[in-house]
DNA sequence: GCGCGTATCTGACATCCTGTTACTAAGTCT
DNA sequence: AGACTTAGTAACAGGATGTCAGATACGCGC
């Protein structure tokens, strides 16, 4: 079946709403202004949205299995741990790389809605638990020090999030490689130093 | 001489701010509202303050002091580099803990604003660079491996930030110690790896 | 092609917050 | 007391939001 013109309707205004972040920021979007670049009036919106912020939901909704997706290859424990993690940081980098204006646009709103919010730090605290898990059991196999794993997972993925967003997030991007060692470099420095000389040497500088 | 009533009056806004910023998010805040917790009616906001951001930018400057303030210990360079960090990162808590609903403030309501996302992104930048200076220095001693500095500080800075400002910045505040320990494991292992098993030790668990 | 019910869309409205201006009141100095 | 400066306010205009009653377009049986 053909799509329903709800959906072309829907899915044009989420168009416009991509192309416009790609340039300017969440303070600048408006209802008013983001539908004047639709064929639609201002009232459709409402329509399909509840408000910008749910707005701003659905498009982080499309982008998160990428950055899900990504996570796998370390998490899933196949392989060796080091080179799992440099994998799943490296994807991460990519997908952060391509979806940076979105992510920068979310993480701008949140804060101005309640719910939007719950929503955003859910998505980040989902990865708090998992890598937590993760370095749980690298510390029962020994290759990782013992230490408490959620508060040093929640800062790793602190840092992730601080450093994407601020690197990808605006119009100029910052160089891929650059970003990717320095996350790598604090990521294996903290949770296979044992490891240290075989894997940070081959990050290279 | 005694303060001015302007003084007085401007002081008296900035703290109906400071507490209603301790129980509710940013996003509450309006002008008026604001000027109905003080016997001053919405205008002589504006003899005072641009706008709300205006107002925001001004009680961060009252809280930057602190901060900049506990970064010596370690970037003065006396006494031994771990010990001098370690010193850094505990006052680093410390203020952020007495100050986390501002700075959370300040974080939630910079996206909202070019001048204030300027001053906060400045900010933030400026530990960036005396960061890096600091691992370059290290790096030449041989204290700490050779890597391109400004990113890894960039990528911890942000860490810091992301985890002081989600751990204090609400009302039901983390524990300080488990913060503290997570965010001085990373820094110690990424920075000073070779004097891991000394250092880290010592942090506990 | 014609009517009809449903899906889709819009004009017009009420509301809220912002920032400014013209004005009043309260001090201060001679 | 009179003149000048500082402090504060009432009232206005602008702009964005979210809603609703009504208009328009579409699919479908005939």
């Amino acid at each position: 079946m053909p799509p329903s013109k709800a959906a072309i309707t829907r899915s044009a205004i989420l168009d416009a709403g991509s192309v416009f972040l790609e340039t300017r920021p969440f303070r600048d979007l408006t209802v008013g202004g983001l539908m004047a670049k639709t064929e639609y009036s201002r009232p459709t919106f409402y329509l399909y949205f509840n408000d910008l912020h749910g707005f701003m939901e659905t498009l982080l909704d499309e982008v998160k299995v990428g950055i899900v997706e990504g996570a796998r290859a370390w998490l899933s424990n196949e392989g060796d741990a080091v080179g799992g993690l440099r994998q799943s940081l490296t994807t991460l980098v990519d997908v952060a790389h391509q979806h940076g204006p979105i992510l920068k646009a979310v993480a701008d709103a949140a804060p101005g809605d309640a719910r939007l919010e719950r929503v955003w730090e859910t998505f980040l605290g989902s990865f708090d638990e998992v890598v937590s898990a993760r370095i749980a059991q690298d510390q029962a196999a020994g290759l990782t020090p013992d230490f408490e794993p959620l508060p040093v997972a929640r800062a790793l993925n602190r840092m992730d999030a601080g450093m994407l967003i601020h690197a990808f997030g605006s119009g100029e991007k910052a160089p891929k490689d650059a970003v990717l060692s320095a996350i790598t470099r604090v990521w294996l420095s903290t949770l296979y130093p044992f490891d240290a000389a075989a894997s940070i040497e081959q990050i290279g500088r």
